[in-house]
DNA sequence: AACGAATTTGACCATTGAGTCGGGAACGCG
DNA sequence: CGCGTTCCCGACTCAATGGTCAAATTCGTT
């Protein structure tokens, strides 16, 4: 024991607290997206993750710590499928796709996308650097490739940020508005068969270059 | 003037208490469409209207009395220029009058929108049975309507109830949103006109019927 | 085993915020 | 003016809730 000043180990977070951190935003995801931040309570989370609520507050500084948590780790995910777009694909291949990706998400990740809205609603006060930095910069750089298929003529003269809010907003809809959705449907089945072809359709229309090109 | 023994006025609310409850009602949007229902105080309502807690409460019954009298009433408004697709007009004509009709409320009633968008994310609780009665019977009858254009050839094969959804989730993601489409944009000015053309020009596309008929 | 560090929690505290209460001020009307 | 009704508010109550703390308990090492 002469010394031993370094850290035995380069994993600074053992698996355990990994784990632990999990389950808490696990719960914490569960209960903001149904919610709201204000209108979720500590009491809540630890009642959904088994954890007591000051051992909640040794792994995260705040209820708000955790709300940030969750919001920072999911906007890469979030921003996945435009990423994907590939300039390289078949341009009206690729919008479609990504209309289909998102409709995905929207589908398998209702929490995340209701957490999201609910942030955006509220003025994005938490994510709102990174909307200004990492999103912008991510929109610019495909709206300047759908702006260059306009160009060659690969697709139909569109504003390539407005056709990006269009596909965000029809496909977080079935997400975020579910419950109205379910109602005006009267149906308990899931709409996303249908939502999926009608939005193909809408976006492939928009975007089929006019015979006179 | 022998006797009066009946109300002198049918009117049973004064004028004055009519003016009162719309000043509380103004306030109460503002601070509810900022903070949600649960993030507002009615410190804030207070303060914003003038007018002290207790007296508040002398006209409503309770905060969620409140929330309750907001959306009870803005439903019609927010139904009405659905209601004004005239089955006799022309269908493409209808349509797309109809996505401006909304986009100009998500420009001049973007706290409404948001209300409602907070109402909606969060499962309908107050206004559920309007939705399933109101807005369903309302929500089938112009789907027949367009239905009824799509068998005439008058309109391309769509699915009528999604593609309101569609005007419903382009439209209101202007006001709902609008922190996050100023941040991606990097302007101030208002998008409207541009996000206009574009949704015109969306729909229409949708919406004309393929030469082949 | 033993001992320090990491983890866990019951009990507590301070603040916030919805709603109450009792009394007073203003109003309507004979 | 007199008197009942409507309106208004300072001061309060009480429950909920985010967060603290000190005393356990468990864990990882040697």
């Amino acid at each position: 024991m002469a010394e031993k000043p370094r850290q035995p180990r380069p994993r600074r977070v053992s698996r355990k607290r990994a784990e632990i951190t999990e389950r808490i935003l696990e719960a914490a995801l569960d209960v903001f997206s149904q919610y709201g931040f204000r209108g979720s309570t500590l009491d809540q989370i630890s009642a959904a993750s088994g954890i007591s609520k000051p051992n909640l507050l040794y792994y995260f500084e705040s209820k708000e710590a955790m709300h940030r948590a969750l919001l920072t780790r999911l906007l890469d995910t979030w921003l996945d499928p435009l990423k994907a777009m590939n300039p390289d694909g078949e341009p009206i291949q690729e919008v479609t796709n990504y209309v289909r990706l998102k409709l995905h998400m929207a589908r398998d990740y209702p929490r995340e996308s209701r957490l999201f809205a609910n942030e955006i609603i509220d003025g994005a006060p938490v994510i709102r650097s990174a909307l200004e930095g990492e999103l912008r910069n991510l929109v610019d750089e495909k709206a300047a490739l759908m702006e260059r298929w306009v160009s060659e003529g690969k697709i139909a003269e569109v504003n390539p940020r407005h056709l990006i809010f269009s596909i965000w907003a029809t496909t977080q809809h079935y997400a975020d508005f579910s419950a109205q959705i379910r109602l005006v449907l009267n149906r308990s089945d899931d709409p996303f068969d249908e939502a999926a072809a009608h939005l193909d359709a809408l976006f492939r229309k928009m975007l089929e270059p006019s015979q006179g090109d």
